[in-house]
DNA sequence: GGGTGCGCTGAGAGCGGGCTCAGAAGTTGC
DNA sequence: GCAACTTCTGAGCCCGCTCTCAGCGCACCC
């Protein structure tokens, strides 16, 4: 896997208030999950760490001082109560965003999102991840956005991230939580190839079984509502995958 | 480190007069509640320690001198009221929201409220509890808005949270202390889509154990007194969850 | 210029999220 | 003690969303 990533141009990044990258600690059992997790998040150029109970992640977190924690509430030593407990003793206005089945929804996310804190159920997407931690750490204000604001612009196409809206030219544009994840992930890459497989990786959930047809399927539907008759922002690149960069005048 | 969580577009601050953030120390013994509570305290940008018996909620105020003390009144080593003429040893102007149990309430509470304090029953919800703490903090003065009032407007939707008045497009609407609460967390965050589960853990009391159903069916009853006829404010977002946002024109 | 395979799109099935209605249980007020 | 109101549960329905399948067009290669 690449970990040396420039950010490409029109990247848009966050970094902490003195411009050092953002420290992140994933917490989970799986070391599979944990590697996915933190591959991804070192993609967006941020320092990570990882643990796989609740008690090395504590210490991990004396030591990093994580602006985030990555928390999976099933561990096998405590759970996420206790452990986001000792995480706010060690570092008050830390942002955690919790991993939970989604059958354990229900009983005791209670109050967790009371904090301010987040949470996503098993199986997510990396991108909804990564969106759900910038969106903490901007909200928390310990972030540094490079570019400008929760608005994500590329030519006239733009989208605000917390009231998921998109206009293009100035006209809304209704989207489907799918079409919502893939737009987003091509704006946050603008003038950058992404493979199908990397479509694939980052938009839909990790156990998701079925074909890269999909990718395809859904830039159709993308098309047919953010380029519409207009000069076409979405591109194919035969054999590579698609682009999206702002329309030639 | 920054401390102070800035909030979202639109939310209403309180700081102290001087611009620092307010100083709360939550006494509980039960730690979960006590974390519940402090986290969604500094999620209003609100300073928070916490203490577990009567004892070290002095000792930390001596330290601390907070503006405000939310304070259990069944306590492990003493009962609220001892701890509360120790408080005011300390600052003689501190507020003081008591919690206590249901049934608790007749006896010496009423005594309590007379002295400027206010208390919520168990079980009760974060937003009543912030409610109220903000209200406390106004009375005495000792509080600045950064924003507006105590009046919240988002389009020609107007709240008056101490009148408990919601008025749109002029014409008054009248809502149960439910819809009342729902409405009051979707106008402190406009334009931001809040997840039912968000939600339900602000706007129903932290031991409420039912399913995210509900909040649909008070989201409806919303749409029915305040959209009624009207260009809809409340919107669903299919998949992530509400917005509150100004009719399009 | 013809073949091959990649990519595009229409049709449609299945599913599940979200809305509404009806009613039970609890609460408040007269 | 009754009436009005509020809150919550359960059931059923509808429709939007997701994905599969299949057929076709087009780009590229020889």
């Amino acid at each position: 896997m690449n970990t040396s990533r420039p950010r490409g141009p029109g990247r848009p990044a966050l970094t902490r208030t003195d411009g050092t990258p953002i420290r992140v600690l994933v917490v989970d059992d799986d070391p599979d999950l944990a590697e996915v997790l933190s591959g991804a998040l070192r993609y967006e150029g941020w320092e990570v760490r990882t643990a796989g109970d609740g008690v090395s992640a504590v210490a991990e977190a004396r030591d990093l001082l994580p602006d985030a924690v990555v928390l999976d509430v099933m561990l096998p030593d405590t759970d996420g109560f206790t452990v986001l407990r000792s995480l706010h003793a060690v570092r008050s206005d830390v942002c955690v965003l919790f991993l939970t089945a989604r059958d354990a929804v229900e009983d005791r996310i209670a109050g967790i999102t009371a904090g301010g804190d987040d949470y996503v159920t098993k199986p997510f997407s990396l991108e909804e991840v990564v969106a759900r931690l910038r969106g903490l750490l901007r909200r928390a204000g310990m972030a540094r956005q490079l570019e400008d604001g929760p608005r994500l612009t590329v030519g006239d196409l733009t989208m605000d991230e917390e009231a998921r809206e998109v206009t293009r030219g100035g006209e809304l544009v209704e989207l489907s939580p799918t079409e919502f994840e893939l737009l987003r992930l091509l704006m946050h890459n603008p003038r950058r190839v992404l493979s199908k497989a990397q479509i694939l990786d980052r938009v839909w959930s990790y156990d998701f079984g079925g074909q890269a047809h999909v990718v395809e399927l859904y830039i159709s539907y993308l098309r047919k509502k953010v380029d519409a008759g207009r000069p076409p922002m979405i591109h194919t690149v035969r054999g590579a995958g698609y682009v999206l960069k702002p329309a030639a005048r």
